[in-house]
DNA sequence: GCCGAAAGTTAGCTCGAACTAACCAATTGC
DNA sequence: GCAATTGGTTAGTTCGAGCTAACTTTCGGC
């Protein structure tokens, strides 16, 4: 299974969860997405195929390694490019919106470019 | 009728074309963008309901104002994330192909701060 | 004048990824 | 102890945007 755009952010979204409750369940997700359970759920089954995922008989969702991979990954170019945003005036909540969109699109190479361009500017 | 993400593209490759060419007709477009004759068909249908662009009886293909304001939109946003990219010392052909997607994804806002920053950088 | 190539269109398929409606299972509260 | 709530799944729909196959139309050459 080769990971779809839209698993990237239902994983990253896991990982955000995770770090701020003990439990994370698809109902979370959808909540914090904004989408609906049957939505989460097909995602959720797709992203277990993958092995990206496990879930309990809880229905509480784990990162696996790779998953937990993916997740920082993603949400490392989030908080960065939001950042480099930030950095250079754009409103926060619009550099969220438009950094979310664009941390699926870049390659490795352009986003270590990035990453190291914000570095020597702080 | 609103615009797609895939439109900006095919607005974008008319523009391109029409600046290279005297003529542009869906063949051209077709094999600019790699894709089959029906797909552009299909796409310059849906354009000409928007009024993006017409058509006349030899098929070839011109853009209306609307339909140029959007071209030349994401035409210089693809040249300036370009620019930005390679000069933080991302290969020319990988900067190019990341703009291509970004082009799509950015607010107006985020992009009049990026153009700004290049502009002072040059 | 007819044949074949080139250009465009139509019909119908696939895929990703959202949705609603409806259903199932477990827990809770009176 | 049963009804309601909560969480998850199943089935089936929709939409954007590609695709192939097959058709039409219009030329150019012979």
């Amino acid at each position: 299974m080769r990971l779809q755009e839209s698993g990237e952010m239902y994983l990253e979204t896991i990982l955000i969860l995770s770090q701020r409750q003990r439990f994370v369940r698809s109902i979370d997700v959808a909540d914090y997405m904004g989408y609906s359970k049957p939505s989460v759920s097909r995602a959720v089954s797709l992203l277990k195929q993958g092995e990206y995922i496990t879930m309990d008989r809880e229905g509480f969702l784990y990162l696996t390694d790779a998953g937990r991979e993916v997740a920082e990954k993603i949400y490392e170019r989030h908080t960065v490019l939001t950042q480099l945003l930030v950095s250079i005036g754009v409103d926060p909540a619009v550099a969220e919106e438009d950094a979310c969109r664009v941390e699926h699109d870049i390659s490795d190479e352009t986003f270590e470019k990035i990453k190291e361009h914000v570095h020597r500017d702080t």
